[in-house]
RNA sequence: GGAGAGAUGUCCGAGUGGUUUAUGGAGCUGGUCUUGAAAACCAGUGACACCGAAAGGUGCCGGGGGUUCGAAUCCCUCUCUCUCCGCCA
């Protein structure tokens, strides 16, 4: 959310940095709105003095038992006048938060302008794809061929893009995300949380998936509630409606979910494999900053995301979105994107962002500077740490064999029991 | 799911319609005393949001709505917490 007193001082800027993103949205409801709210405020709130003071005059009236008829009578008018302006208040500050909670979030100035994935621009390599001296296989093949992966059992039992995972392939999504969490909490530094995977609507809110993206999530039938898309959701919503400690800042925290989403409109898309489910494995990087690091924390969530994909020897390449690829909350995001050889391309596996206030505005989180100091609003990233279900079919592509059999990355062995080979 | 109790400022905790526009304590800040600290004592300090150029004003006692000239206090409703019962991993 962008603050009010932001759009109404800087109406141009605002829009221009908008319309950077494809987002062509017109303020001037907002301004007008926001007109008219303070304007009855201020009229509301000289009729509100007036009664307070007529009232302490009524109570010294009955006190001293003198008549109070005709204020009382007054008084009446008065109130109702309040209760309608009172009203009126409140049916705009509606309008205006509808709108300010449609808005999304104003590019960094570092970000690239673009309209599409093409004006992204690729920070860095690591890696070298391997070269086959047979054709490689994709991973759904590799998993059935294997009978790790079973997509059509999934089909039948719930729908598509869903899947069951047997034997080593489940061995080897847990091996996985313990092995991520692991390397959060012990090497990085980041506490761990197993969060709720269900949150109701203003936390969904708050993080930004709602209201303008409810088609894309799962809703609980009969409840007020949803299905996390990501742990972000739960982990950043910790903390809503709280005054944080300066001395707790930065936070750093780590979390395993399933995540859930309706992938609508992305029909056709990625219908095969692991690439594109209804429900995956994600662990997450969540982190809470002073204004004035956020955008060094932001450094150092890639890096350590990265480092997952490092240790698992991964090639991947690191790239900066471009203020029409960027997301809704986001003010600045860097995708992790892992070589997938039977694509032949990159495919994103981690996505990084600095929402700086924008997340915190939505779910007033706040900090407090010194002991006397005016709360302000925290900010918010979070990360990748990484898709677990997009790592497998990387490790299933990346390290197949000519035998169709797959190596096991050295250290996720201690995480598969020694396993160093899932063969048939 | 049933029955009951509760939710007040950073914390504890008073307060059932008008000198409460929130009592008292703890805490916090400063001071006295002390070699220093603690204790004691004295003084100060009360969240947060909004409107306003400012002076100042308005709102806020879990959330929302209502009654009233006036609501922390009365009514309705929702959420959460606790106790007991039932059910359950």
């Amino acid at each position: 959310m962008l603050d009010a007193r932001l759009i109404r001082s800087n109406p141009e800027a605002v829009s221009e940095a908008l319309a950077k993103r494809n987002s062509q949205i017109s303020l001037d409801d907002f301004l007008a709105l926001d007109q008219e709210r303070r304007a009855i405020i201020q009229e509301v709130e000289q009729l509100k003095n007036k009664r307070n003071n007529v009232s302490q005059e009524i109570a010294r009236l009955k006190r001293d038992k003198k008549d109070a008829a005709d204020l009382i009578a007054e008084m009446g008018k008065v109130s109702a006048v309040i209760k309608e302006l009172d009203d009126k208040v409140r049916d705009v500050d509606k309008k205006l938060r509808e709108i300010l909670l449609t808005l999304p979030n104003i590019p960094h100035e570092s970000v690239p302008a673009g309209t599409c994935d093409a004006d992204n621009r690729e920070i860095r390599r690591w890696g070298q794809p391997a070269e086959f001296s047979f054709t490689p296989k994709a991973h759904w093949d590799i998993g059935e061929e294997l009978d790790i992966l079973d997509f059509s059992t999934a089909a039948k039992v719930t729908g598509s893009r869903f899947t069951f995972y047997k034997g080593l392939g489940a061995r080897l999504e847990r091996a996985l995300f313990n092995f991520m969490l692991d390397l959060h909490v012990q090497k990085h530094g980041y506490t761990e949380i197993f969060p709720p995977f269900m949150v109701h609507r203003h936390s969904m809110e708050g993080t930004g998936q709602l209201p303008k993206f409810e088609e894309d999530a799962f809703r609980v039938a009969g409840t007020e509630y949803f299905l996390i898309p990501t742990a972000e959701v739960p982990v950043t919503n910790m903390f809503r409606e709280e005054i944080i400690n300066e001395d707790m800042l930065p936070m750093k925290y780590c979390a395993y979910s399933a995540c859930f989403r309706a992938e609508a409109g992305s029909a056709g898309r990625d219908t095969r494999g692991l690439i594109r489910q209804h429900q995956f494995n994600k662990v997450e990087l969540v982190k809470f900053s002073k204004p004035e690091h956020s955008y060094e924390e932001l450094e150092t969530l890639v890096q350590d995301a990265e480092d997952v994909l490092k240790e698992l020897g991964l090639p991947y390449r690191v790239s900066l979105l471009c203020t029409g690829d960027l997301g809704f909350s986001s003010a600045k995001t860097y995708d992790l994107e892992v070589w997938m050889p039977s694509y032949q391309k990159y495919v994103e596996i981690s996505s990084c962002s600095n929402f700086e206030d924008f997340q915190a505005r939505r779910a007033d989180i706040r900090f407090r500077e010194g002991v006397k100091g005016k709360p302000q609003f925290v900010h918010t990233l979070n990360g990748s740490g990484v898709a677990v279900g997009r790592t497998v079919a990387a490790i299933l592509e990346n390290y197949q064999q000519e035998d169709g059999s797959v190596v096991i990355p050295e250290k996720l062995r201690p995480y598969m029991g020694g396993a160093e080979r899932i063969a048939r």
